[in-house]
DNA sequence: GTCTTGACTAAGC
DNA sequence: GGCTTAGCCAAGA
């Protein structure tokens, strides 16, 4: 198999600053594949046991995690995302910690990766 | 080869 | 704010 694009996501998600957060379908963009959000989502799903990503980092396109409320893999979102200093407002992230797509964020992160 | 499923998104009501 | 519908595409059965 070659799934280069799951790489790409690996590398898009580590890529995601600490007391950042964004959308499955940022992530999919910045991977170099648009519109692909729910390819992120497999891809997380299958993450290799003793990975360092922040899978955490990355939220549904309306700021709530992927999760339902209450569930276990919520709860530990929520709290490595306090962690980093992005609490949850109820389900959602701040919206200054939500989203990178924007001109301070497109410089910092670049057009695309190395 | 076809059908179902999914850590999704956008648009409409 | 929420729910429904349609579109999307790869993996697994």
């Amino acid at each position: 198999m070659n799934p280069d694009y799951r790489d790409a996501i690996y590398q898009a998600v580590r890529r995601i600053p600490a007391g950042r957060t964004c959308a499955y379908g940022d992530v999919a963009k910045m991977a170099g594949l648009p519109g692909r959000a729910r390819l992120v989502g497999r891809a997380l799903k299958e993450l290799p046991a003793g990975h360092t990503l922040p899978w955490y980092r990355v939220l549904r396109a309306d700021r709530t995690p992927a999760f339902p409320p209450g569930s276990d893999e919520f709860e530990r979102q929520k709290k490595l995302l306090q962690a980093e200093g992005v609490e949850l407002i109820g389900t959602r992230v701040p919206k200054a910690c939500f989203g990178f797509i924007a001109d301070e964020d497109f410089a910092l992160w670049g057009p695309k990766p190395d």
